[in-house]
DNA sequence: CTTTGACCTGTGAGTTGGTCATAGGTTTTA
DNA sequence: TAAAACCTATGACCAACTCACAGGTCAAAG
Protein backbone atom coordinates (compact mmCIF):
# COMPACT_ATOMS: atom_id res chain seq x y z
CA UNK A 1 0.00 0.00 0.00
CA UNK A 2 1.13 3.34 -0.85
CA UNK A 3 0.79 6.27 1.64
CA UNK A 4 -2.76 7.51 0.74
CA UNK A 5 -4.15 4.13 0.39
CA UNK A 6 -3.14 3.31 4.13
CA UNK A 7 -4.27 6.74 4.92
CA UNK A 8 -8.00 5.86 3.67
CA UNK A 9 -7.51 2.76 5.12
CA UNK A 10 -7.23 4.01 8.05
CA UNK A 11 -9.40 6.98 7.48
CA UNK A 12 -6.72 9.51 8.33
CA UNK A 13 -4.94 12.26 6.91
CA UNK A 14 -1.63 11.08 4.92
CA UNK A 15 0.20 13.74 6.69
CA UNK A 16 -0.36 11.90 9.90
CA UNK A 17 0.69 8.49 7.83
CA UNK A 18 4.20 10.47 7.11
CA UNK A 19 3.99 11.67 10.45
CA UNK A 20 3.52 8.47 12.40
CA UNK A 21 6.66 7.21 10.48
CA UNK A 22 8.97 9.53 10.83
CA UNK A 23 8.16 8.95 14.28
CA UNK A 24 8.97 5.25 14.27
CA UNK A 25 5.28 4.12 14.46
CA UNK A 26 5.06 2.36 10.96
CA UNK A 27 8.16 0.80 9.57
CA UNK A 28 7.31 0.50 5.82
CA UNK A 29 10.35 -0.65 3.27
CA UNK A 30 10.84 1.76 0.62
CA UNK A 31 10.54 0.97 -3.51
CA UNK A 32 14.51 2.15 -4.59
CA UNK A 33 13.19 2.27 -8.07
CA UNK A 34 10.87 5.36 -6.91
CA UNK A 35 11.66 6.19 -3.56
CA UNK A 36 8.24 5.27 -2.64
CA UNK A 37 7.44 3.96 0.60
CA UNK A 38 5.60 0.55 0.57
CA UNK A 39 2.94 -0.53 4.18
CA UNK A 40 1.88 -3.97 4.41
CA UNK A 41 -0.91 -5.29 6.08
CA UNK A 42 1.14 -4.90 9.07
CA UNK A 43 1.63 -1.14 9.16
CA UNK A 44 -2.36 -0.87 8.93
CA UNK A 45 -2.93 -2.97 12.00
CA UNK A 46 -0.55 -0.43 13.79
CA UNK A 47 -1.51 2.55 12.77
CA UNK A 48 -5.29 1.25 13.74
CA UNK A 49 -4.18 0.30 17.00
CA UNK A 50 -2.28 3.46 17.64
CA UNK A 51 -5.81 5.92 16.06
CA UNK A 52 -7.38 3.75 18.98
CA UNK A 53 -4.68 4.15 21.63
CA UNK A 54 -5.10 8.11 20.97
CA UNK A 55 -8.66 8.00 21.50
CA UNK A 56 -7.90 6.48 24.62
CA UNK A 57 -5.90 9.23 25.52
CA UNK A 58 -2.34 7.17 24.94
CA UNK A 59 0.55 9.89 23.71
CA UNK A 60 2.43 8.87 20.62
CA UNK A 61 5.75 8.03 23.15
CA UNK A 62 3.51 5.86 24.79
CA UNK A 63 2.16 4.07 21.92
CA UNK A 64 5.65 3.55 20.39
CA UNK A 65 6.73 2.41 23.83
CA UNK A 66 3.86 -0.31 23.50
CA UNK A 67 4.52 -1.22 20.15
CA UNK A 68 8.66 -1.47 20.79
CA UNK A 69 7.36 -4.33 23.70
CA UNK A 70 5.17 -6.25 22.06
CA UNK A 71 7.61 -6.26 19.13
CA UNK A 72 10.12 -7.90 21.55
CA UNK A 73 7.97 -10.57 22.39
CA UNK A 74 7.35 -8.81 25.98
CA UNK A 75 3.48 -8.42 26.84
CA UNK A 76 2.58 -4.60 27.39
CA UNK A 77 -0.47 -5.14 29.09
CA UNK A 78 0.78 -4.42 32.71
CA UNK A 79 2.35 -0.88 31.05
CA UNK A 80 -1.00 -0.36 29.51
CA UNK A 81 -2.60 -0.27 32.30
CA UNK A 82 -0.48 1.51 34.39
CA UNK A 83 -0.46 4.12 32.23
CA UNK A 84 -4.13 4.44 31.89
CA UNK A 85 -4.90 4.61 35.25
CA UNK A 86 -2.22 7.66 35.23
CA UNK A 87 -4.27 9.43 32.28
CA UNK A 88 -7.85 8.68 33.70
CA UNK A 89 -6.63 10.39 36.91
CA UNK A 90 -4.88 13.58 34.79
CA UNK A 91 -8.42 13.80 32.64
CA UNK A 92 -10.13 13.83 35.62
CA UNK A 93 -7.72 16.83 36.94
CA UNK A 94 -8.17 18.54 33.72
CA UNK A 95 -12.64 18.19 33.90
CA UNK A 96 -12.06 19.34 36.78
CA UNK A 97 -10.12 22.75 36.19
CA UNK A 98 -12.66 23.28 33.30
CA UNK A 99 -15.34 23.13 35.18
CA UNK A 100 -13.82 25.51 37.38
CA UNK A 101 -13.14 27.88 34.80
CA UNK A 102 -16.92 27.57 33.75
CA UNK A 103 -18.03 28.24 37.09
CA UNK A 104 -15.58 31.48 36.89
CA UNK A 105 -17.20 32.26 33.23
CA UNK A 106 -20.56 31.72 34.60
CA UNK A 107 -20.25 33.78 37.80
CA UNK A 108 -18.79 36.44 35.64
CA UNK A 109 -21.99 36.37 33.02
CA UNK A 110 -24.25 36.44 35.97
CA UNK A 111 -22.06 40.12 37.97
CA UNK A 112 -22.29 41.50 33.92
CA UNK A 113 -26.02 41.36 33.70
CA UNK A 114 -26.21 44.69 35.81
CA UNK A 115 -23.35 46.24 34.67
CA UNK A 116 -23.23 49.00 32.24
CA UNK A 117 -20.30 49.18 29.50
CA UNK A 118 -18.42 51.66 30.15
CA UNK A 119 -15.50 54.07 28.51
CA UNK A 120 -11.88 53.48 29.81
CA UNK A 121 -10.52 56.51 31.76
CA UNK A 122 -7.01 55.99 31.60
CA UNK A 123 -7.81 54.85 35.12
CA UNK A 124 -9.92 51.34 34.29
CA UNK A 125 -9.59 49.08 31.22
CA UNK A 126 -12.62 46.81 31.42
CA UNK A 127 -14.31 47.39 34.28
CA UNK A 128 -16.35 44.05 33.70
CA UNK A 129 -13.03 42.09 33.88
CA UNK A 130 -11.03 43.81 36.39
CA UNK A 131 -13.95 43.91 39.02
CA UNK A 132 -14.46 40.38 38.81
CA UNK A 133 -13.00 38.55 41.79
CA UNK A 134 -11.90 35.06 41.35
CA UNK A 135 -13.50 33.15 43.95
CA UNK A 136 -10.97 30.12 43.88
CA UNK A 137 -8.14 32.14 44.63
CA UNK A 138 -7.11 33.27 48.37
CA UNK A 139 -7.64 36.93 49.19
CA UNK A 140 -4.81 38.85 48.86
CA UNK A 141 -4.97 42.21 51.03
CA UNK A 142 -7.38 41.04 53.94
CA UNK A 143 -10.39 41.72 52.12
CA UNK A 144 -13.29 39.38 53.77
CA UNK A 145 -15.28 37.55 51.30
CA UNK A 146 -18.41 38.25 53.90
CA UNK B 1 10.29 48.99 37.71
CA UNK B 2 12.55 46.38 36.15
CA UNK B 3 11.37 43.11 35.12
CA UNK B 4 11.37 41.34 37.93
CA UNK B 5 9.96 43.82 40.03
CA UNK B 6 6.72 44.16 37.87
CA UNK B 7 7.19 40.41 37.47
CA UNK B 8 7.11 39.72 41.39
CA UNK B 9 4.25 42.35 42.17
CA UNK B 10 1.88 40.65 39.44
CA UNK B 11 2.78 36.87 40.55
CA UNK B 12 4.32 36.10 37.24
CA UNK B 13 7.35 34.77 35.82
CA UNK B 14 9.90 37.60 34.35
CA UNK B 15 9.68 35.43 31.17
CA UNK B 16 6.28 36.07 30.97
CA UNK B 17 6.83 39.47 31.48
CA UNK B 18 8.96 39.86 28.29
CA UNK B 19 6.86 37.59 26.34
CA UNK B 20 4.25 39.98 26.93
CA UNK B 21 6.52 42.82 26.21
CA UNK B 22 7.25 41.27 23.12
CA UNK B 23 3.48 40.25 22.20
CA UNK B 24 2.66 44.22 22.08
CA UNK B 25 0.84 44.17 25.59
CA UNK B 26 3.09 45.86 27.72
CA UNK B 27 4.95 49.09 26.77
CA UNK B 28 7.89 49.53 28.53
CA UNK B 29 10.52 52.85 27.83
CA UNK B 30 13.85 51.88 27.67
CA UNK B 31 16.62 53.23 29.49
CA UNK B 32 19.39 54.25 26.98
CA UNK B 33 22.18 54.53 29.56
CA UNK B 34 22.05 50.09 29.74
CA UNK B 35 19.48 49.32 28.06
CA UNK B 36 17.20 48.07 30.39
CA UNK B 37 13.21 48.34 29.96
CA UNK B 38 11.32 50.36 32.51
CA UNK B 39 7.88 49.15 33.65
CA UNK B 40 5.01 51.71 35.19
CA UNK B 41 2.11 51.59 37.04
CA UNK B 42 0.17 51.67 34.00
CA UNK B 43 1.91 48.55 32.94
CA UNK B 44 1.21 46.88 36.42
CA UNK B 45 -2.89 47.63 35.91
CA UNK B 46 -2.44 46.17 32.32
CA UNK B 47 -0.11 42.85 33.17
CA UNK B 48 -2.68 42.05 36.56
CA UNK B 49 -5.68 43.13 33.59
CA UNK B 50 -4.13 40.17 30.96
CA UNK B 51 -3.61 37.40 34.03
CA UNK B 52 -7.19 38.32 34.84
CA UNK B 53 -8.35 37.74 31.92
CA UNK B 54 -6.26 35.14 31.17
CA UNK B 55 -8.31 33.16 34.30
CA UNK B 56 -11.20 33.92 32.19
CA UNK B 57 -10.14 32.22 29.16
CA UNK B 58 -9.52 35.27 27.13
CA UNK B 59 -6.30 34.53 24.53
CA UNK B 60 -3.40 36.64 24.17
CA UNK B 61 -4.54 38.44 20.85
CA UNK B 62 -8.18 39.10 22.37
CA UNK B 63 -6.01 40.75 25.11
CA UNK B 64 -4.45 42.46 22.78
CA UNK B 65 -7.26 43.95 21.27
CA UNK B 66 -9.27 45.10 24.24
CA UNK B 67 -6.03 47.10 25.62
CA UNK B 68 -5.84 48.30 21.80
CA UNK B 69 -9.26 48.92 21.54
CA UNK B 70 -8.96 50.91 25.52
CA UNK B 71 -5.98 52.72 24.41
CA UNK B 72 -7.96 54.38 21.92
CA UNK B 73 -10.52 55.27 23.97
CA UNK B 74 -13.49 52.57 22.69
CA UNK B 75 -15.32 51.18 25.18
CA UNK B 76 -14.06 47.29 24.87
CA UNK B 77 -16.60 45.98 27.27
CA UNK B 78 -19.50 44.86 23.80
CA UNK B 79 -16.32 43.18 22.82
CA UNK B 80 -15.97 41.42 26.03
CA UNK B 81 -19.17 40.45 26.60
CA UNK B 82 -19.49 39.25 22.77
CA UNK B 83 -15.80 37.21 22.98
CA UNK B 84 -16.98 35.76 26.35
CA UNK B 85 -20.15 34.10 25.26
CA UNK B 86 -18.15 32.06 22.27
CA UNK B 87 -15.33 31.03 24.96
CA UNK B 88 -18.01 29.64 27.44
CA UNK B 89 -19.56 27.69 24.52
CA UNK B 90 -16.65 26.41 23.57
CA UNK B 91 -15.09 25.20 26.98
CA UNK B 92 -18.73 23.53 27.89
CA UNK B 93 -17.83 21.90 24.45
CA UNK B 94 -14.02 21.09 26.13
CA UNK B 95 -15.74 19.70 29.16
CA UNK B 96 -18.59 17.54 26.96
CA UNK B 97 -15.50 16.00 25.08
CA UNK B 98 -13.32 15.19 27.84
CA UNK B 99 -16.35 14.11 29.72
CA UNK B 100 -16.63 11.58 26.98
CA UNK B 101 -13.34 10.41 27.36
CA UNK B 102 -13.70 9.89 30.88
CA UNK B 103 -16.45 7.96 29.75
CA UNK B 104 -14.80 5.99 27.26
CA UNK B 105 -11.51 5.57 29.82
CA UNK B 106 -13.63 3.99 33.02
CA UNK B 107 -15.48 1.62 30.57
CA UNK B 108 -12.33 0.25 29.14
CA UNK B 109 -10.71 -0.31 32.51
CA UNK B 110 -14.59 -2.11 33.51
CA UNK B 111 -13.97 -4.40 31.41
CA UNK B 112 -9.93 -4.64 31.66
CA UNK B 113 -10.60 -6.16 34.65
CA UNK B 114 -11.62 -9.58 33.60
CA UNK B 115 -8.76 -9.77 30.90
CA UNK B 116 -6.16 -11.25 31.46
CA UNK B 117 -2.20 -10.25 29.91
CA UNK B 118 -1.75 -11.35 26.84
CA UNK B 119 1.84 -11.73 24.65
CA UNK B 120 2.32 -10.33 21.63
CA UNK B 121 1.84 -12.96 18.84
CA UNK B 122 2.45 -11.24 15.86
CA UNK B 123 -1.27 -10.80 15.29
CA UNK B 124 -1.95 -9.01 18.22
CA UNK B 125 -0.59 -5.98 20.11
CA UNK B 126 -2.42 -5.81 23.08
CA UNK B 127 -6.12 -7.09 23.49
CA UNK B 128 -6.66 -4.61 26.09
CA UNK B 129 -6.94 -2.09 23.33
CA UNK B 130 -7.54 -3.23 20.55
CA UNK B 131 -10.74 -5.34 21.97
CA UNK B 132 -12.01 -2.30 23.62
CA UNK B 133 -14.83 -0.57 21.09
CA UNK B 134 -15.46 2.74 21.00
CA UNK B 135 -19.15 3.38 22.02
CA UNK B 136 -19.13 6.69 20.32
CA UNK B 137 -18.43 5.70 16.97
CA UNK B 138 -20.22 4.13 14.44
CA UNK B 139 -20.50 0.40 13.87
CA UNK B 140 -18.03 0.23 10.85
CA UNK B 141 -19.11 -3.29 8.78
CA UNK B 142 -22.04 -4.32 10.18
CA UNK B 143 -21.85 -4.95 14.20
CA UNK B 144 -24.86 -4.63 15.98
CA UNK B 145 -24.34 -3.38 19.36
CA UNK B 146 -26.68 -6.15 21.23
C1' DC C 1 39.42 47.79 43.72
C1' DT C 2 37.93 43.67 42.45
C1' DT C 3 35.13 39.89 42.62
C1' DT C 4 30.92 37.62 43.14
C1' DG C 5 26.18 37.04 42.51
C1' DA C 6 21.91 38.67 41.04
C1' DC C 7 19.99 40.83 37.65
C1' DC C 8 19.38 42.52 32.74
C1' DT C 9 19.32 41.89 27.30
C1' DG C 10 17.70 39.31 22.84
C1' DT C 11 17.34 35.14 20.40
C1' DG C 12 16.04 30.58 19.64
C1' DA C 13 14.45 26.06 20.95
C1' DG C 14 11.09 22.99 23.28
C1' DT C 15 6.41 21.58 24.50
C1' DT C 16 1.84 18.34 21.61
C1' DG C 17 -0.07 16.17 17.57
C1' DG C 18 -0.69 16.91 13.84
C1' DT C 19 -1.70 20.09 9.34
C1' DC C 20 -0.26 22.69 5.57
C1' DA C 21 2.98 24.76 2.14
C1' DT C 22 6.78 24.34 -0.96
C1' DA C 23 9.43 22.48 -4.53
C1' DG C 24 10.47 18.88 -7.16
C1' DG C 25 10.10 13.79 -8.86
C1' DT C 26 6.83 9.71 -10.53
C1' DT C 27 2.90 7.28 -12.21
C1' DT C 28 -1.38 6.93 -14.35
C1' DT C 29 -4.84 8.56 -17.33
C1' DA C 30 -6.87 10.92 -21.36
C1' DT D 1 2.28 13.85 -24.74
C1' DA D 2 0.46 16.41 -21.31
C1' DA D 3 -2.37 16.98 -17.37
C1' DA D 4 -3.91 15.07 -13.02
C1' DA D 5 -2.97 12.74 -9.13
C1' DC D 6 0.23 10.97 -6.51
C1' DC D 7 4.85 10.61 -4.17
C1' DT D 8 9.22 12.61 -1.56
C1' DA D 9 11.60 15.57 2.33
C1' DT D 10 11.80 19.58 4.87
C1' DG D 11 10.21 23.20 7.56
C1' DA D 12 6.78 26.45 9.31
C1' DC D 13 2.65 26.93 12.09
C1' DC D 14 -0.65 26.55 16.12
C1' DA D 15 -0.81 28.51 22.16
C1' DA D 16 1.16 30.27 25.80
C1' DC D 17 4.51 30.20 27.79
C1' DT D 18 9.26 28.26 29.80
C1' DC D 19 13.97 27.59 29.65
C1' DA D 20 18.72 27.71 27.94
C1' DC D 21 22.42 30.44 26.14
C1' DA D 22 25.78 34.04 25.74
C1' DG D 23 26.98 38.28 27.03
C1' DG D 24 26.24 43.09 29.39
C1' DT D 25 25.14 45.81 34.06
C1' DC D 26 25.10 46.79 38.79
C1' DA D 27 25.26 46.47 43.98
C1' DA D 28 27.45 44.84 47.88
C1' DA D 29 31.20 42.26 50.13
C1' DG D 30 36.05 41.06 50.59
ZN1 LIG E 1 -2.32 -5.74 26.35
ZN1 LIG F 1 -6.90 42.83 47.57
ZN1 LIG G 1 -15.61 46.58 29.84
ZN1 LIG H 1 -16.21 -3.78 12.27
Amino acid sequence: MKVKEIADAAGVNPDTVRFYTREGLLRPVRNPDNNYQHYDAEDLRRLRFARKSRQLGFSLPEIRQILERADDQHSPCPMVRDVFEHRLAEVEREITELQGLRTRMISALTAWQDMPDGIPDGHTICRLIEHWDDPSAAPCCGEQTS
